[in-house]
DNA sequence: AGGAAACCTTAATATAAACTTACAGCTTGA
DNA sequence: TCAAGCTGTAAGTTTATATTAAGGTTTCCT
């Protein structure tokens, strides 16, 4: 498992990694605080311990920052702790807030606890996704439709499971290039295009027409 | 959203409950501590609150029964607050730990954040702003009318959106135009016009005539 | 009532977003 | 090392939708 550290207090910083390493998480610790939306992006943490006094933007900004693209647990630390700071971190969509100083034990505690509730049904979870008739098999790659079934390239899987979780909904084409290309900004628009061509033309090979909508200058959607 | 009170000190116990229903929760309190797990099975609610000191068995005992056959959400309450009891708590099977006496906001928040993070698919829940019957849904731009529904386009939905977040003010026509071209300043004035007709023609087609009414010389409100 | 802003209607036109097709650089594995 | 498939690029095309244009209403003030 993975953690993210913003956290600039060095000793704190250093502190919390050591440990974390010690219990065999991996760590990412933010050293540029204008880089910490490029280092979520490239390291896709399972977790995020965010200090809520930062240089320039506080810890709630990146916090809503980082929320408009994942749902990423987050545990906020903060050396103040009246009950508006511990509300305002939840409210801004945290998971835990713990006071400094701390004992690490309850850092790892707490860690632990909210691992094993955001990570552990994805055992039991289904090793499918289904929507109209198409099951799109999360292990292999594979879409099915009826009794015909077809095999999707890494690309058009990350598409069109990105599309099916967020079913119902607009989707917009940089949501869906910042997921698929990271901070590989250098990527042409039209690469999505030709992508989402080849996902959609496999899905009409199954008989299915229509299952992707184009939202002009909105995004795409499934319905 | 159901959340189970286990707790032995009748004020606390009595405060908690008034306070979760004004939110919108439905409680349910233990009276017998013999029957925790009966009524555990009963109502299969949502979110436990656990005390740690209750008569006969404690918290931790109660929290370990309930994990064996389920993963619902819990947080402790207690007087205590030392390390140990954090740690311990998280480690038996909790999710979060407050400590008595406690502010409501605090457990509430921490409620909502938790219930948040289990039950993830409450945040899919579409989105949608209501007046006067007719719906419109934030996330893939579309209005209902009773039965009814059509698509909108990017600048129809953006005008639909800022007349119904000011419903029962007037939205100037200039605010409306910076807030869709920005600084373009060199969009014909009728442009936005055109885009209002085109709204107010999806509007009638569902069967909703004069929704957006105009105010000349001041710009269109709906009420 | 008369006139002029302010706004509306309809249809033609322009434009940027998205699509298509073809191709070439890579990677992978036989 | 060569074939097969994945992936991104390029160039040209289509199309949904915004914009323009031109003439028609409404509203409101004197």
């Amino acid at each position: 498992m993975k953690i993210m550290i913003v956290e600039d207090d060095l000793t704190i910083r250093d502190m919390v990694g050591e440990t974390l390493e010690k219990w065999g998480f991996e760590t990412v610790k933010i050293e540029d605080f204008d880089q910490i939306m490029q280092v979520f992006l490239n390291h896709d943490p399972h977790l995020v311990i965010m200090d809520i006094n930062l240089p320039s933007f506080d810890g709630f900004y990146w916090c809503s920052k980082i929320r408009e693209i994942s749902k990423v647990p987050m545990i906020f630390l903060s050396s103040r702790d009246t009950p508006m700071d511990i509300v305002m971190s939840m409210n801004m969509g945290g998971d835990d807030y713990i006071q400094k100083p701390f004992h690490m034990d309850v850092l790892i505690a707490k860690i632990n606890a909210l691992l094993r509730r955001t990570y552990s049904y994805m055992e039991t979870q289904s090793q499918t996704m289904e929507h109209d008739g198409i099951i799109l098999n999360l292990e292999n790659g594979e879409i099915l439709h009826g009794d015909r079934k077809s095999e999707l390239t890494k690309t058009e899987f990350h598409i069109l499971k990105i599309l099916m979780k967020n079913k119902g909904i607009i989707v917009s084409r940089t949501k869906i290039m910042r997921s698929l290309w990271k901070n590989e900004n250098f990527v042409d628009e039209n690469t999505l295009t030709v992508n989402i061509a080849r996902l959609r033309k496999k899905l009409v090979e199954l008989g299915k027409e229509h299952f992707i909508t184009t939202k002009k200058g909105q995004g795409y959607i499934i319905q």
